[in-house]
RNA sequence: GGCCCCAUGGUCAAGCGGCUAAGACACCGCUCUUUCAAGGCGGUAGCAGGGGUUCGACUCCCCUUGGGGCCA
């Protein structure tokens, strides 16, 4: 049988991290077992529904490379594939659950049920359901009717036994049938439970298997309840461990980015998020953590998914990040690049149709990726050459500009460099060493007033790569400067 | 409150009755080097507590504690 399983998100925010990697656990289930992912959108609750959560998720979805068979904008044969767009179904089979006498009407109020409830919480009880409108006879109904009550609909569950969810991460799971109570599938508005829809949909949809977050593991009796009231299959359920905060708390926005798109924002590659989730409750093995996403779908398995619950660690994730940014293909890396560039303002969008700055932007990114972990990083790592003006680094003033000969060196390397016929490198490397040589000192007295010249920083690629890539005439024109920045400096910034 | 899940270093995480308790990130040294990274080498750090079962428990059972979740 072809292995079917879905990712039924509600749109009602962004696309966190936690839903990110049920996502792939799903998806890579499917792929490894050559079935399908079906992506379905749980919008029951029209009020919840923000207008853009759902294009919000589904563009996270498609940047993290997860990828769907059927669904919003494919389509597919067992649609529709919005809930919202499926309420008819619902009907129909609370309908039949209603004539088989399997479920009935009930007439509570919220506040009448709350009231109860609390009521039985204060006693000691359990807060089910009490069954009060269980068996109501018909004129009773009328009377109930007349006062303008609108029912919910409940399932009748039974009173005694005991429903096992066979789990496939957990095991075999136990829930006493006592305590759950006759809960409700259709609520007094018309919509749907979330068991209730979850279940039809479900099985209308062929779903094999239903890998979710353990937080559905207390809902499954229940689920499972309905689907033996319709006398329907229940697919194979696996809980996955959820994704929870550093202070161990549930993800929320109070805890920074946990949405996939402030990650992309941030200056994560798609390969290193869905890398990092994967490797957050799932173990691939033989002690490898970096792969390509061809590479985990040979490898899931269900059973290699942990049981306990992890904490993000972005620590991970950025070095993970750091790993594709220095692995993956230049051009690839250099386009992830360009977006984070325009934002800077060091670039303007006109410039991408030009091939010759494309050249360019992917060598810039060729020589600062090394020491990039992120997209924002190599931003800011690059900004010396798109910037006119420079601002010498303080530690780096007191450091190499205050030293007397400084200016004797630059102003002599610049009239080596001058002279070079080729820029190139290899050639500014070769005559800059030679120039240290012939003056009798150390190549670091040389190099790291220069750097600072021509970067204003301490830091960065290597000194020759960047003189090749900011171009002679620019180099000497950065020195020159440097040369009248230590001329100006106060007396006694020169001696402190 | 009831029920359910979970428990190995700061974090992720191997382990599935007998190990000096892997590995990764982070951190700290050393090394390489024109700087910074990367790389290489090394180091600090862990089985929540208490009872059992067993010749022997990280591993099995129970309790406690802690964390998380569900209860329109």
């Amino acid at each position: 049988m072809e292995v079917r399983v879905r990712f039924a998100p509600s749109p009602t925010g962004y696309l966190h991290i936690g839903g990110a990697r049920t996502a792939l656990f799903n998806w890579l289930f499917a792929r490894h077992n050559g079935g399908k992912f079906i992506l379905r959108i749980e919008d029951t609750d029209a009020e919840r529904t923000i207008e853009d959560s759902c294009s919000q998720i589904i563009r996270s979805l498609r940047w993290l490379g997860l990828d769907w068979d059927e669904g919003p904008e494919v389509g597919g044969p067992r649609g529709p594939y919005f809930q919202s767009q499926r309420r008819h179904l619902y009907a129909e089979y609370a309908q039949r659950l209603l004539r088989e006498g399997k479920a009935y009407y009930c007439y509570c109020t919220p506040e009448e049920l709350a009231a109860r409830r609390s009521e039985a919480l204060k006693q000691g009880r359990a807060p089910r359901y009490d069954g009060i409108c269980r068996e109501l006879s018909e004129a009773r109904r009328k009377q109930l009717e007349a006062e303008g009550r609108r029912p919910a609909i409940r399932l009748r569950t039974p009173d005694e036994g005991v429903t096992v969810v066979h789990d496939e991460i957990h095991g075999d799971v136990a829930f006493e049938n006592a305590l759950i109570g006759d809960f409700v599938i259709v609520k007094s508005d018309g919509f749907p439970t979330y068991n209730f829809g979850c279940v039809i949909d479900d099985s209308l949809m062929g779903m094999t298997h239903v890998i979710r977050a353990d937080e559905h593991l207390s809902n499954t009796p229940k689920q499972l309840m309905i689907y033996e009231a319709l006398g329907l299959q229940p697919p194979a359920f696996a809980h996955v461990p959820m994704i929870l905060a550093p202070d161990r708390s549930k993800l929320s926005k109070r805890h920074g980015a946990t949405s996939v798109e402030e990650f992309r924002d941030a200056g994560y590659l798609p390969e290193a998020i869905v890398n990092y989730l994967a490797l957050l409750g799932w173990t691939p093995g033989e002690n490898e953590e970096i792969m390509p996403l061809s590479e985990m779908v040979k490898r899931f398995r269900l059973e290699d998914v942990s049981h306990n619950p992890a904490i993000y660690d972005t620590n991970k994730l950025t070095w993970i990040n750091g790993n594709y940014i220095r692995e993956l293909d230049l051009d690839y890396v250099a386009r992830a690049v360009i977006p984070f560039l325009e934002k800077a303002g060091y670039i303007k969008k006109d410039d991408l149709a030009n091939e010759v700055q494309f050249e360019r932007i992917r060598s810039l990114v060729g020589v600062v990726r090394d020491r990039a972990k992120t997209l924002v990083e190599m931003v800011d790592a690059l900004s010396y050459f798109f910037e006119g003006e420079l601002e010498y680094d303080e530690k780096g003033v007191r450091k190499y500009f205050t030293k007397p000969e400084t200016v004797e060196l630059l102003v002599e390397g610049m009239r080596v460099l001058g002279g070079l016929e080729v820029w190139n490198t290899s050639s500014i490397e070769a005559a800059y060493r030679e120039l240290a040589e012939r003056k009798g000192v150390s190549s670091s007295a040389l190099f790291h007033p220069t750097r600072l010249a021509i970067t204003g920083r301490t830091i960065g690629p290597g000194l020759f790569e960047i003189m090749e890539l900011l171009g002679k005439q620019q180099t000497l024109r950065r020195m020159a400067e440097a040369v009248e920045y230590i001329e100006n400096m106060p007396v006694e910034k020169k001696h402190a």
